[in-house]
DNA sequence: CATGAATGAGGTTTCATTCAT
DNA sequence: TATGAATGAAACCTCATTCAT
């Protein structure tokens, strides 16, 4: 066995990230993903059943490990817990730009195509969000126990916004990563606020 | 309004869109195109240089149309204005899904690739928009004539956040245009205010 | 419309024949055939399908053309009939070598994955043989008006094997082809009598 | 008889038979030969150069063999011993279809590729088929010491023709293969004495 | 001897673009 | 202007073969 040292899959996909950033998926040459990841083209079908999967695994890693430390997050106020949440996930993508880049080019895919399998991270993690989401709206509006479906997924989504802006913004300013962070924050928080509280005063 | 536009570009955009829409930009065939705008492959050339002009072509009348439009809305309080400027761009998008559907997946490669001429529509929009928010910025912290500059284009950048999560939300789901985009609109302006406000009571 | 003078299915079967001949259907490459028809690569599939529409293509001419000749044959005595169709069929290949290759290598893929409609010509010349193999069956044994089904089939069967062997050895040896021809419908026409007359004196 | 033969390379052999008459020798794998073998895929290499030479070898094999039996069997009337060869040859690929198969469509490569030293068992089988047949040949024109060579040689093709007819029968139908050997060999013997007799009464 | 992970050359097919009509 | 047949570069993926273990 000629088998290189560490994980292989990794190192592709490490290798898959920086591609796909750098050129978009459907540009991206397989052979230019073996070739950064230093191995033969043919063996990333040994890890991989195609270009499909490769996108797909990443996407499945990624959120597999937001889910898991999201649920490792200390059990706090729901609102803070939501904005721990966010902050992870903001934290996670600041800290590998060309993920992020991926995120936001290509995370529809993952959406359009992945199988129910590959999405168990993803719905883990929109779960948590949720499960944070419906404490907030069920302190807010005591005499409403089931506060709106699709406004809560509608408000979901905007904080998904609120990150991928941020995130966008990171990638073509110079600006620190904490301030972006900490203003994506503040209004994300007080769009959830205005939603939950609806027009309280 | 003429009927079936005798302008054949203004058919072939139309075609692209639904077929932008269908395919994705990479997949899109440019005889399919053809097909959709009932015109021969060849034709497209004679009027866009290529499949990447149609794109920017696209995005360029869009937000020049915008732009156009913003610049109409009556001159009220800044907050109620970009509450509407926001509106407008929903409501275009809300109203014409396939053009939705396309600017939440390919409008990075406008940005990516456009010329200067081709953004100018784009950059006029956001400065409709940035002056709005610089007379809200203005009005919150009356000792701060220079409000973060970086900051404020993040809170720009978080309306187009709030914006697309409002279009990702309609596309996938069937909830109704306007209900959306009020929740849209609500956090969005809470959002704004939280930023400009910065931490006041 | 660059369109080349001829017809240029044709003549890429053309082209075809020769480098299965040459290479073997599975070695065959789709640019060496477009090469020796003079044409684009990309041409070759705005006429076929793929490499294996090409041999299905091939071998339905083919047939169509033998059912045809064979139906024009005069209505002579059965087994003068089908000595004709048999000739008629060496006589073919003979003067087509590459064909001939392709027929002795190739053919059973046609049958194997042809459509019925591809294999309409073929199934008409098996008809026509088994017509004709029919009379002589029948001629031959006045009291049988059934003759065995199995045995009519495996005899004309052997008779495809006769005209297959000779045109291997045509290929392989540089014997005069009347000369083959004349062999090879002495031994069949024996040995199909030998089967109809079965045991007889 | 040694259980489950701790020949290796006849395992692989074997395995190639039917991998060989599954898929054809272009598509099939050498890997799918090994699993099927029951060895590791690189193990094929200690026993044979590739996959041609496994495929040379397995006809090597094959004609071996059949020139073996054929030189055992009772020196008989050339025109019975003939007779007894031609069954011979039926019989053994009878009672192996997938080696039928594989005879059927790429002995030719065989042929076509394989050394002389490969080629041994073969052309020593062609010889004794030939002995018998000049005998044939001599007793019946008495006057004619040197029948024709080239005819001798077409006859012997046409032998081949009949058996490969039955072959090709004997796999796409159900009949009785002793059956099929009758009639085959009560055609190819009634060519053969049509063929040696000449225009005799 | 035995293995199977690794390789990378190579082939089919697609499709943006051209250009003769 | 308008066309669509023709092009050929490019890319995914396969698989025979190798070789470190």
């Amino acid at each position: 066995m000629r088998r290189k040292e560490g994980d292989k899959a990794s190192e592709i996909l490490n290798a898959a990230i920086h591609v796909f950033a750098r050129d978009g998926f459907d540009k991206a040459q397989v052979s230019a993903i073996a070739a950064v990841a230093g191995v033969g083209t043919g063996s990333i079908y040994l890890y991989f059943a195609g270009k499909n999967k490769i996108l797909h695994t990443l996407f499945s890693r990624l959120w597999d490990h937001l889910a898991q430390e999201m649920s490792n997050l200390p059990n706090r106020d729901p609102l803070f817990r939501l904005n721990d949440q966010l902050g992870l996930f903001f934290d996670h993508l600041a800290a590998n730009r060309d993920l992020a880049r991926v995120y936001l080019r290509e995370h529809h895919r993952f959406l359009e195509t992945a199988t129910t399998e590959e999405r168990h991270g993803y719905i883990a993690a929109l779960e948590t969000g949720r499960a944070a989401f419906l404490e907030i709206a069920s302190d807010s509006c005591d005499g409403n126990p089931h506060p709106d479906q699709a406004g809560m997924d509608l408000s979901q989504a905007f904080l998904f916004g609120g990150v991928r802006s941020a995130l966008e913004f990171l990638l073509s300013n110079d600006a620190p990563a904490d301030k972006v962070r900490g203003n994506m924050l503040t209004m994300a928080m007080a769009g959830i606020l205005a939603a939950t509280r609806g027009n309280q005063p």
